[in-house]
DNA sequence: CTGCGAGTATACCGACCGGTGTGGTTACTT
DNA sequence: AAGTAACCACACCGGTCGGTATACTCGCAG
């Protein structure tokens, strides 16, 4: 927790900087917003870079909380369900990958923080997936489908991606035995057919 | 094709906005950069805006050839190959999806541009995936891998990404019968198996 | 010869950029 | 009583933004 001026500023600069991106929303713009000034802004901040690397530290954690909190006691499958929840009030997309459209590669600070965010999603899913049964490569896949369908539900337009991805991951975690489709159904972790 | 001072501009204008994004590039840069003037660059094409889109128009083009000649002859799931080399020069991932990320939903003429790419692409995918035996879900899970293995070799920091993917691509479009060696699988695809 | 399209060079515009400096007002410690 | 952290109001800085204006040269087609 910051100041509470602090705190105006991050929650200001964070709702412009994820609805109309980093470089298009000025520092005049959020002290304004935040109904503070530009030099609180530098007194608690330094610049805006840090500013853009703390925006996108908080959303980790309130993406992290909101997938927990939805995912809980459901299979790993209804990721996609949890997606398509949050996409409906985040229509921007993954602000992550949307940084990183602007400051890829620039040596930017909050370069590592989209990173990290990356690489936890993976190992999150990869645990999760092994908890119910299924092999590594199966959290790996799910993390793509996850990636795509934010991509195309946003810069694609369509909004049934996450639920095109949840298909193919049921076809993922489970394999349709050849015929007789009531193999391939949800739910139960304990699957036999996962080895390794 | 445009007059010799159009082309050039369209040339820096392309090379500039794929590395440093559409906003961080002004114009002045790109007339310079070009070698000619502003003052061409809007009797040209009237608008930045305008050779933005310009500029995502003709990487279609080039991305599509590109596709077209490396994966001509080839098994669909090869896609996520080409996908690899293509990644080693356009280090900076997906076009539209950065293009996007800065001007997405503020009603800028290249926003149908960026729609219209991905839609092709999925038709893409289902049509090949078509020719080749395999349902529109399978078409439709490998463009969801693509766009995920684009952003996770980017924004993700995985250079594997791509490999990774066509590894899933794998599972999906050959369901494991025996199911045996997830890791470095690969090649032997002599598909002559065609399934539902 | 003339008109015109394409191009160059340069100056200019108001607005905004990220960032700083000065000064003053609260409110809570020590 | 003095210090200090937090904050506001406002002015200022050099630089850049997208876009425009003026004036000129060149090659080519009528």
């Amino acid at each position: 927790m910051s100041t509470p001026a602090g705190e105006k500023l991050i929650a200001a600069a964070s709702a412009l900087f994820y609805r109309h991106g980093i470089r298009a929303v000025g520092v005049d713009l959020i002290a304004e917003t935040a109904g503070t000034t530009k030099k609180t802004l530098y007194d608690r901040f330094g610049s805006k870079d840090a500013l853009v690397a703390l925006y996108l530290e908080r959303r980790t954690g309130i993406w992290r909380e909101f997938l927990h909190e939805h995912l809980r006691g459901r299979p790993v499958e209804d990721l996609f369900d949890v997606l398509a929840l949050w996409l409906r009030e985040q229509d921007r997309g993954c602000a992550f990958v949307n940084a990183y459209a602007e400051i890829g590669g620039t040596g930017h600070p909050a370069e590592p923080v989209i990173r990290a965010e990356k690489e936890w999603m993976r190992a999150y899913l990869v645990d999760r997936a092994r908890e119910e049964g299924h092999p590594e490569s199966a959290g790996v896949a799910l993390h793509l489908l996850y990636e795509g369908a934010t991509v195309l539900a946003t810069a694609g337009g369509d909004p049934d991606a996450p639920a095109r991805a949840k298909a193919s991951a049921l076809a993922v975690l489970y394999p349709p035995a050849d015929q007789q489709g009531e193999r391939g159904q949800q739910h139960q972790h304990d699957h036999g057919l996962a080895q390794r």
